[in-house]
DNA sequence: TGCACTATTGATCAACTGATCAATAAATTT
DNA sequence: AAATTTATTGATCAGTTGATCAATAGTGCA
């Protein structure tokens, strides 16, 4: 009863040991944040030793970068797919805000902060960052498009539309990180300042929520 | 010709000193991120030994907390004296918008992420980062309440909407610090946005600026 | 069975971090 | 001038990080 010193892992084929390791990457990201990536905190949640991880990942800052990647992509997938079965343009920006918004995705959302501040030192994640900032611009452009083309939804430029609106998001996301507890409610206000930005009357985002009955109570 | 090996630091009283590392502080955080405050980095910077920014620091988090104050501290000074400068309540609420997002404090939005980030590790640095976005809020939420009594500014709850906004904000600003260059003209847009948020006319915000003389050509 | 291939590992490195402490040296006081 | 105080330092420690490499041990093939 001393050393828990892993036994010698049993041996798996290269695709399998390397989904093993890009699992335990995600796991640690989402619990700990992208700087508790390591060599070593990686080996040991894997259930492996450290050189095999190097033997796997060309170097750390790329395993970094794509543990971002995995997260956020699937982050993407999942609320595009939330908003592909809103059937109305204000319904599915209404639902695209209130999800970024809920707090159930401030796992995610410490990625993102960590990210920005690691990315300054890690050119490959950096590249990463930018091309799922990308990709989520593209899902938010769209909804902004086919609202302007079927509901009233006002903007000269679209793309820029959607680059402002995923920075409010990503803003209070992050300030909500940090005011833990006292954060009021982000998302309520949002709708207001997003009706704005389209050109939309006072409370259509809001009506167009509740009508749809996803009103969440409290927070 | 070879070894660059600091001479002894001529003697200074504690004060001055102690004011010396706090500045090499600031400018290493400025330049290279509060990430590369380091006990060696800040000797170097201050031609000092390392033991000497331990013997007047209690310890390194409180140095990069006591930094990071220092820092946002001066930005929220000198926006909150321009603001001042401002007559009229929409004039304020513009020039506080211009301001922050005029690309100018790039270094400072650097220091903020990093705090974020690096806040999860550091509880004196995340105590601080709390505090300054209390005074952040302060500011913001005065300038939106003397709207309300006297520019027409609509709100429930201008705590809330202070918040909102510095979210906002924060986040265009994180935004733009990733998407170097095509980073489209942050700003333009956000005045439809708290325009929205505030229940003003379009181009309220946009007028009062323009109005003032306050138009910046390119960016 | 024995050979070849390769997944896996322990040991080890260099580089960096924050921190401590006895020794040194410059002031100030006596 | 001598003693005292204290600013400053070098040396050193323990801890972390990413990375390399020769040695080990499973696995499948001949």
């Amino acid at each position: 009863m001393s050393t828990p010193a892993r036994a010698r892992a049993s041996r798996k084929s290269p695709a399998e040991r390397s989904a093993e390791i890009a699992d335990a990457a995600r796991g640690v990201a989402l619990e700990q944040g992208l700087a508790a990536v390591t060599l070593r905190s990686i080996a040991a949640r894997a259930g492996v030793a450290p050189a095999l991880v190097a033997h796997y990942e060309p170097n750390m800052d790329a395993l970094v970068a794509s543990t971002f990647s995995t997260i956020v992509g699937a982050e993407i997938d999942e609320v595009a797919r939330l908003i592909a079965a809103q059937p109305e343009p204000r319904r599915r920006l209404g639902t695209l805000l209130d999800t970024l918004l809920d707090g159930a995705r401030d796992d995610v959302t410490v990625v993102w902060v960590e990210a920005w501040a690691l990315g300054r030192r890690n050119d490959a994640l950096a590249a990463s960052v930018r091309d799922q900032m990308d990709a989520w611009q593209v899902v938010v452009q769209g909804v902004i498009e086919q609202g302007v083309a079927e509901a009233g939804f006002e903007t000269d430029d679209a793309a820029a539309t959607a680059w402002q609106l995923l920075g409010m998001i990503d803003g209070l996301n992050a300030q909500a990180l940090v005011r833990w507890g006292d954060t009021g409610d982000r998302g309520s206000l949002i709708h207001r300042a997003v009706e704005g930005l389209l050109g939309l009357p006072r409370g259509a985002l809001s009506a167009a929520r509740s009508a749809s009955g996803a009103g969440r109570t409290t927070r």
